[in-house]
DNA sequence: TTCTTGTTGTAAAAAATTTTCGATAAGTTT
DNA sequence: AAACTTATCGAAAATTTTTTACAACAAGAA
């Protein structure tokens, strides 16, 4: 399974910088994972209240799991940040402005792109941040 | 002068919306301007209090500098948000990780990326975001 | 079990952001 | 210029967000 996988990965993960895989750190990212919209950490404080977590815990968690890949923020309408569960290792957020839904996509070409900006600009270019908008299969047959 | 036309533009875009370019705006955008690393907040608010303007205002002159394209943000390491000075129109952020300094490019290529996007995964991509991180040429010298 | 160390929640503190409102300044009309 | 209208401003207060401190707790090792 897609999600008992990503638990393993995260255990791992975890265990090799000495951290603890614990429960809380668990349920944090598995309210992530079932928000494909993704979550800003009030709302994930909020979501994990009554499980008996405070929101110190979730700020922490918010900020080793983005360390790890295992979350990524993009930018809603306000430019507020919103976290999206990935799966480790470097991909990019497609978000659908109708539902909100996040797609993540590998970066094709990117690489490409690197070297033309070095050559026009004389930087060494080594990593970018990239988020795509538009509007999913779904919301596109919505609205006719 | 480059700088003379861009308070020209502005001055035309706060007309345009109906609102005021009072000599805060002014000074505001004025000391985005002259750092091309970009401010925070309240970096910023902290370089206008000799001037006697309020952060309240710097709060509000920032959004509205930001909608009307003459300012965007970029994420420092931490995520944080920093602005810097633009001259309107849809540019990216080429950001040197050793001096912070930000150069803007245009994007080539992006409008295949989209299309490509969109054959892959039923999206009508309309936009997007991009931020390049990577070393200036000052900075590759000064380290050899 | 005992020891050691990382983790957690609560409460408090600090920082960031927004709201409210009377005073002020800018632009218009007379 | 004077009177008028309205956007804008800054200070203070309120709210929200984020961080810090610390005692209790939980997990793994010996």
């Amino acid at each position: 399974m897609e999600h008992d996988e990503a638990i393993a990965g995260l255990r791992e993960a975890f265990q090799t910088i000495g951290k603890r895989f614990t429960s809380q750190r668990r349920r944090i990212w598995e309210l992530f994972a079932a928000h494909p919209a993704g979550l800003t950490i009030s709302e994930a404080a909020e979501g994990v209240r009554d499980g008996g977590i405070g929101h110190t815990t979730v700020y922490r968690t918010v900020k080793e799991l983005t360390e790890l890949g295992y979350l990524q923020w993009v930018h809603d309408r306000d430019g507020e940040h919103r976290y999206i569960a990935g799966r480790g290792g470097h991909s990019h957020p497609l978000v659908c402005r109708g539902c909100g839904r996040v797609l993540l996509i590998d970066c094709q070409g990117m690489s490409t792109l690197h070297k033309l900006i070095a050559v026009q600009t004389g930087f060494i270019v080594d990593g970018h941040h990239l988020e795509v908008f538009g509007t999913c299969p779904d919301c596109q047959a919505r609205r006719g």
